[in-house]
DNA sequence: TGCTTAATGCAATTTTGTTGCAAATATAGA
DNA sequence: TCTATATTTGCAACAAAATTGCATTAAGCA
């Protein structure tokens, strides 16, 4: 795994997401550094932390994209790679619209034989135990 | 539940989601019924059928938003309303890029008190059978 | 300290989804 | 069958989200 360049944009927005107590979108991180770097450059940065396996992303019922900071995602030996799972629930709240990684949610999944699994994403949405 | 009319923009969409095996974008009807009808009316063909409960929608990995006709899809009785509930799995193959229903394949989760569950998605993404 | 290559900013573009409004048309009722 | 009306459609414009190319900047190794 080659790894990538520390700068100042991929500190911040990684100490953002190790901060948050929820998935942040692209659109709420840039918000939240608009002096940091550039709209692109915060796509670019999700990219590499994705890639170095620091986050994970996942997709609510309207398709936006979240990023969270991997905290007690599994990891797997697979052959010489480290395979990063992130098969936890993700709770969407409908009132609030926050996102949150349940880490200790996982589901049990058969699947048909033949199926290769590599990556899941499980979204619930619902109301969260604040707004309720 | 008011009734929606039935029109040749809806027909159409609707038999093209109930004749294909996989789940399609909007992008993908379009493709396919390019002179149908004009590209805003599929996105509000597609809203009426889903909340016909003639179809459903499903989010992949990369955050398309795919629609799949409703075939074995559970109905539940709440109070006086059906509840439709699409908690199957969807596989997202990442060779050929279909998603495809996995009807049979529902997970179990227990969630903590206090949440409340209206909507799920789950999408496993991998190699399937047909590119493996 | 200098060099190489990755990372950034900027501008332009593409893709995806939404809105308002006038015209067309599906359906219920006469 | 014809008519009234409310839904659906097309069009044009807009808004939001994501991507690309390229010249410039800077991280980190030797």
């Amino acid at each position: 795994m080659k790894k990538s360049r520390n700068t100042a944009a991929r500190t911040h927005i990684q100490e953002l997401l190790q901060q948050s107590d929820f998935a942040l979108s692209q659109t709420e991180i840039y918000g939240l550094s608009e002096e940091i770097c550039d709209r692109v450059t915060t796509y670019r940065v999700l990219d590499r932390l994705l890639s170095d396996g620091v986050v994970h992303k996942t997709v609510g019922l309207d398709g936006v994209v979240k990023y969270a900071a991997c905290r007690t995602c599994s990891h797997e030996e697979e052959g010489h790679n480290h395979l990063h799972r992130h098969d936890h629930v993700h709770f969407n709240c409908e009132n609030c619209g926050q996102v949150t990684c349940l880490e200790n949610v996982v589901p049990e999944i058969k699947l048909p034989r033949k199926y290769k699994i590599r990556e899941a994403n499980f979204t619930v949405a619902g109301v969260c135990p604040e707004c309720s």
